[in-house]
Formats: C-alpha cells, structure tokens, sequence
DNA sequence: TGCCATATTATGGCGTACCAAAATCTTGTA
DNA sequence: TACAAGATTTTGGTACGCCATAATATGGCA
C-alpha cells in the first residue's frame, strides 16, 4: 500500500479489472439508471449480444447482481429487474437512518475537529451542485458526505451495507432531491448532524441523521404514491 | 437475501431447488462450519469434483458467497475464504446491535402481546437446547429468536441484512454461546427483551437487545484474542 | 556447485457448443 | 370457434477448449 504512488507513475494501464467486473458495472448501471425498468426480463443470450461477452459472464453477473437484491430470479423463467415497492423502500430508508444515525454518533464521540471539516467540505460541493443544477453531482457527493461519516470511524462494512441498500433506491434519490426545498432543507439537515458532531453532541448527531433520512424517506413515499405504478 | 420459507406451509414437495442453490447451500454449510478454513483457497476444478457438479456452477456459487462476504478474490490467484479479523468481527455485532435494538423497539411499540408470547416460546427452545447440551439447538432458535423479532413488524429486509452478516461470524457464535455461564446469562438478556417488549418499553427493548449483542460481541473478542491468530 | 534462464504445471478468465425441461407461442384441424 | 399438437424460446446445466499468468521445476552454463 505504500508503494502505489510510486508505481502508480510507472504503471501505463489498468490492467486489474475483470471482463466480468466490468460487465456487472454496465448492468448494474442500466439497471440503477433506468434503462432496465422493474419487471423487465434479463435475457441471457440478449445481454450476451449487447455486452458483447459470453454467457459464462452473463450468468455470473446476474447472480451477482441477484445477491445484491437489484435482479429477482423467477424459477423456470428467467431473471428480472427487481421491483421495489414502498413498503420495502421504508425499510431501506429506515435501516440506512439506523446506521448513518450510529455513525453519526461515533464520529461526535470521537471529538476530531478534522471529522466535522471533512464532512463540511463534502456539504459544500452538494450546496455547489445544487446550485449549479448537476443533479448527478448532489448524489455523488451526498454518497461522499456519507461515505466520510462511516470511514473517520473505520466502519467500512456498515458503509458496504449502507451502500448495498442505497444502489436499490437510487432512483428514488434521484427523484427526492429534485423535490421543492429540497435544495434548502437536505443541506440544512446535513449541516445539523455536522454541528452536532463538532460540538461533540453524540445524540444530537444521531437525531440529525436520523431525521435526514426521514426526511427523505417521507418525500420517497410521496413520490411512490404519486407515481402510481402499474406492474 | 432470497426468498424462504413463506409458501413452504402450501407446497408440498421441493424439488424445486435449483443445483446452483443446492450446491450454494453446500458451500456456504461447508465454509460456515469449519470444513473450508479461512485462507483456504477455493480452486474451481476441485470444487467440481468435490460437488459434483459443473465449473460454471462453481463459479456461480463463488461470485455468490464473494458478495456475501464469505469469500475473497485475490487478483490473479483466485478465490480464498475469507478472514475475519477481530475488527470486522466488532463492526458486525454493532450492526446487529443496531438493527436487532432497532426490531426490539419496534415490537414494543406494537403493543401486541402475541409477540412477546412467539418469543417465549423461542426462548423456551433455546433454554431446553442448552439443558440438552444441543449446541446446533441454541443456534437455530436463537436465530428463530430473532427471525420474530424482525418478521413480527414485517422487516424482512433488515432480517436478511442481520442473516447475512450473521453467516460470517457463524464460528464465533458457536465458540461464545459454549462459554462458561452464557447459558445462564444469554437467555437472561433475552428474557429482558421480551419483557421490556411486554410492557410496551421501547427504549427499554433497544436498550436490553443492545446489551445482549455487546455481550456476545464481548466474548467474540475474548475468543479471538486467546485464539492466537496467523492472518 | 550455484545461479539464472527456460520449460512445465496449475489455475483462473473466457468462450462455444450442446442437451433437457419448462414455458409460451403457432398452427392445423375438428 | 375451440382445442390439442407441435414449434419456438429460454433457462438450467454440462462439457470442453483456449489463453494468460503465476508458481514451480528443470536444466544448462559459468
């Protein structure tokens, strides 16, 4: 690990990636992006052909993808893009609240002043998003905001697990943070759970996390209802 | 994070059961208890032989049990089982505690005394299963334990989080439930959770299924700290 | 004898072809 | 028109082959 800077100079390519990795990348991003809708089937010989790879690969990835929840496997008929309905998108929202809210509270507990700068300067470049209207960068650094929270206090596998679910509900996120205010409040929220950690406020970072997620989980649930869905 | 036991009261018979699960479950079974040590390498063609079945299975069920955490990839090697060391260990019973406190005050907010009656009776088991010295007893229905806990307030998606971090610390729930009083005091620390549940005591049932995870987590490290290890 | 360069082997990564069983679509006939 | 028989599609599964790379064995040369 300490030499990767040195090497990283002298070494012309990236030869690390798999064929198969980067074909789950591609699926996974059809699928989180909208080109696969819920329901659709995955055909194997067709992702075959539009892949450009064989069906060894193919198989890996959709069983990859079908642990990871994005791909549902109806015996005898093939592979399809999971549904997500409101009930179970509580629920993520839910256990994401549950574990950002305990990060959260680790990161005022550790009172590291540096905590509180880092996750300022990832609230800053969502703020700049939103103000230029690049939607994809307030989820980026939202994603960032986050992923801060869990790596200060070395909790890489709650963070897998946050970021397991969070894949699930990504198009939910893209359509809540379009909402009205949105721009307004989601910073706000964020920006409580970051005072309450530089102050050292354990279960005031809690509650703020807490109530971010809530939040959000409340403008999902409208956005459900109001897209009434017909699968 | 698949489907289970919900229509296995209608149908009748399973041969439903794809090799590719069969085989999975295999694996899983033979990593979870002991038989694959952690740094064994996983070689394909081995596999093959050893299950019977073809390498596209294997490699299947490999990709699989990589995503669940079970096994590692190393590039240009191949596939290992994974290590745990005492860190992870620590991070996955605080999610537990999390989640597991989190199901707890949900039950007690149900208010519903059919909850705390289904996690007697489980309680009862696990009781009976440590009389008989029935190990594999305590694990199973400690597991049912908490199964209700998660199902009696429909959170099958925090279940299936809890289950599948539970497969990699499966070793050491079976070295701490075998340490000396825990057969007294585990069931002790359930049964506060199933009264604070009783009396509709929220904060109470997170509080007492916290304390029962930061107990076997407890133990887990002690385990792992007399167990010297060479990862 | 000691060491370096070259085979060999083991293994994963990837592709193709094939078969059986189940689901679904067509079609031909009563 | 209705329905049964076949054709097609697609998954589940198998077998085999090829290539690249890393580790190991081997052999030749100073």
């Amino acid at each position: 690990m300490n030499d990767d800077a040195h090497s990283a100079a002298i070494r012309v390519e990236r030869p690390a990636k798999t064929l198969r990795e980067l074909a789950l990348d591609k699926v996974r991003e059809a699928i989180v992006n909208g080109y696969f809708r819920p329901g659709d089937r995955l055909v194997e010989r067709d992702l075959c052909a539009q892949l450009g790879v064989s069906r060894t690969i193919v198989r890996e990835v959709l069983r990859h993808l079908e642990s990871e929840g994005l791909v549902a496997n109806l015996p005898n008929k093939g592979p399809i893009v999971a549904h997500l309905n409101h009930d179970e998108a509580k629920q993520i929202y839910e256990i994401r609240g549950a574990l950002e809210g305990m990060a959260a509270r680790l990161c005022a507990e550790q009172n590291n002043p540096a905590i509180a700068d880092a996750l300022d300067k990832s609230l800053e470049d969502i703020k700049s998003s939103y103000r230029d209207k690049d939607m994809a960068g307030v989820l980026a650094h939202t994603s960032s905001f986050y992923q801060t929270l869990f790596s200060m206090v070395d909790r890489h596998i709650a963070w897998g697990v946050v970021n397991l679910l969070t894949v699930r509900i990504n198009h939910l996120r893209s359509m809540t943070i379009k909402t009205q205010n949105r721009d307004v409040q989601g910073p706000a929220q964020m920006a409580r759970i970051v005072d309450a950690i530089r102050r050292g406020d354990g279960e005031g970072a809690y509650q703020a996390a807490m109530d971010h997620v809530a939040g959000a989980s409340a403008i999902a649930q409208a956005v459900l209802s109001g897209h009434e869905r017909i699968d």
